[in-house]
DNA sequence: TTCGTCAGTGACGGTTCGTCACATATTATA
DNA sequence: TATAATATGTGACGAACCGTCACTGACGAA
């Protein structure tokens, strides 16, 4: 005796994605705080009930959005760790990645910070939080396997007491706390005034690489040019998008 | 005529602090999400048209909490500061200060990061408001004089293309980041296995540091065993409070 | 005593959340 | 085709929370 499967799994995430979607353009509209159940409700052809056989609440739809968002980083990554050219250029690469990502999809960033938050994480279902994890390892594949590169070809070596793992969390970090503080999603940091994200982001990305002694060092080599240029090759789509949203990385501040 | 005023200063100040510790406490047990405005008018003396004078609403409570902690964070900074040693050394020894204040009061410190948001700071009062922006740059007022020490005694010079401020937010967003990420009271950054907050804090401040060559590089000095007796002697008490939670800071792991 | 002002109160309307008893659709079976 | 069984969908409802406001009481001035 087979359970009669009136729905199949594709049309149930079909609908998944419908309600995230519409999700998502209330948080834009009206800001993350002020999402409600009711208003998704009424965006989305289907009942409350319905919308709640999918998320047991408020806080796993959030979780949801912001798998998804990072469904879409992960991408950005990837392509940042596919790209031709040495290990610190790419790194430095995904870390603007990260900030094309940020500056493009605000809304969608913000979700992810808010979901992780103990709140948000204690109401929700196990699947949406096993999924997440999930999407967060592959995320930190790309920058595992740019670390990996540069320790093959040889220019760059352990530091001292650290081992794989410390250094793309080092790198992680530092872009994880230059942009949450100057993304402007978040009114962070009194005296952020004529601090610009790309280049705090371009400068802690050399002093932490320097750091570390990743050859070959800011000292020797243009960054900056160089990065343009892998930009404008590997996401301009993306920086087309964001030039459009009028705003536009500005490298003369520290080329 | 002089309006009549039935309640002085002090009064009004003092309520105010108890509205908050009052909130602080609910925070601590049932999490900031569950924190209502009827459970806090329950615990306090007044009725809730009274808690209402002094907040417009829960959010500037929030706030009014955010503020209370900068200042504690402040005392922490400020103490780091004025503490003896090399530039470098007291920059270290305030970025574990900032640690020590993420785990003594985690419910403080994630007051300040909910505080942050756009939705808070916009239904807040602009008395609070006002208030955290400066209490915010007399925090960076110790930051900001440990560098300028370093580039007075000749131990630091500038990186090209920054400038003072700069170098502090790197210091503080490299600070940031690792703190945040792995504090625990944010459950990030899958993969955070193995990594040990004070550990990792450490070594990226020294990545940092020696990124900008600040004197003396980590591998001329053991800034650990140096940190180790600074901490002690600076923050005995806050130490011994750290572990009587259980927790306590592990040197072991990068000595 | 009377009046005006101000601190303080808590009941109330308006939202939002998440549930549940019921309605409808689909398939299986007689 | 009729009927039963199960899957799917609905929206009214109670509970919780927010912030307000009409009211009370206390105090000082006239």
């Amino acid at each position: 005796m087979t359970p009669p499967k009136l729905l199949d799994e594709a049309a149930l995430k079909e609908r998944e994605l419908l309600i995230i979607n519409s999700a998502v353009l209330l948080i834009q509209t009206n800001g993350i705080e002020n999402l409600t159940m009711d208003k998704v409700v009424v965006q989305v052809p289907f009942s409350k009930g319905t919308v709640y056989k999918h998320f047991i609440g408020k806080e796993d739809l959030l979780l949801a959005i912001s798998n998804y968002s990072i469904k879409v980083l992960g991408d950005l990554f990837y392509r940042a760790y596919q790209f031709k050219g040495c290990a610190r250029s790419r790194m430095l690469l995904l870390n603007f990645s990260y900030l094309i990502y940020a500056m493009l999809y605000p809304a969608l960033f913000q979700c992810v910070m808010c979901s992780k938050s103990p709140n948000v994480v204690g109401k929700s279902s196990e699947k949406h939080i096993n999924e997440g994890e999930l999407l967060e390892v592959k995320l930190m594949t790309s920058i595992h396997g740019i670390v990996e590169d540069g320790l093959n070809d040889g220019s760059l070596s352990l530091p001292l007491n650290m081992d794989i793992q410390q250094i793309c969390f080092s790198n992680w970090s530092m872009a994880y706390g230059a942009i949450t503080l100057l993304s402007g999603e978040v009114e962070q940091c009194s005296g952020r005034t004529s601090l610009i994200v790309e280049r705090e982001l371009f400068n802690h990305s050399n002093l932490l690489h320097d750091g570390m002694g990743w050859q070959p060092l800011s000292k020797d080599r243009n960054h900056c040019a160089e990065l343009k240029t892998a930009l404008a090759e590997l996401f301009p789509e993306e920086l087309m998008q964001i030039k459009a949203k009028g705003r536009e990385l500005n490298f003369e501040s520290f080329s």
